[in-house]
DNA sequence: CCGTATCCATTTAGATACTG
DNA sequence: CAGTATCTAAATGGATACGG
């Protein structure tokens, strides 16, 4: 399938489905072993690249870097540099970021509900 | 890593993330290709096997039957069997499943405002 | 400290053929 | 009609080594 607007469905579909272009596009931002984790560990404070990493205790290196440049490409994160040695890079929400908080609480409180 | 609960995160990791333990659940009942696509479309109306292929115009019958039993055996949709020639399969909707639809929701409004 | 690059293992999905 | 079985392809994640 050859994949447009970077969320996995081609042209035809998206044309076909236009109704649900929305959840598609939302399942692909948050589709990602750790994605929804990192964005609940974001809600409370910004983190540093290593916080992040001890908080998700089996993740590797390399993952994670993979999961929070995508989230930075789809602008759901920001990512800031400070020039030091050593390096110091803190993420946090986005506006875009923020506005995704209900659904990560409201996934939470269903998996609370029903998860065993 | 070795997998308990079904939702990829081994003991020791549930262990020390009770708290998120809810967001890890649902992430995981929700993670699959057509999942969302397949709860939106099944909000409406129950349907048959070949009307959720038909508006998924481009799965396999193969991912398809996959999605679907990964669902019904998470308890969020209902299989039922009429047992005439040729067969009818029809698929609903459970209580928990319902329970799920102001997520499903959610991520339709968030993608229609911030989806290109 | 916070990465990148490379390689490999696992997971997931599509194609095709066949069946009650 | 609604599957199952098998094979293959693609996507994802982990391990390790190395760099600014």
């Amino acid at each position: 399938m050859v994949k447009i607007c970077n969320y996995g469905f081609d042209e035809s579909f998206v044309e076909e489905h236009r109704d649900m272009h929305g959840i598609a596009y939302t399942q692909n931002v948050l589709s990602g072993r750790y994605k929804n984790l990192i964005l609940w560990y974001l809600k409370e404070n910004d983190r540093r690249f290593g916080e992040i990493k001890k908080f998700l205790t089996s993740v590797s290196q390399g993952s994670l870097t993979k999961q929070l440049r995508e989230l930075e490409s789809d602008e759901i994160i920001t990512r800031t540099v400070y020039p030091e040695v050593p390096p110091k890079v803190v993420y946090g929400l986005s506006k875009k970021g923020k506005d995704l908080m209900p659904i990560i609480d409201m996934m939470e409180e269903f998996g609370k509900k029903h998860g065993r």
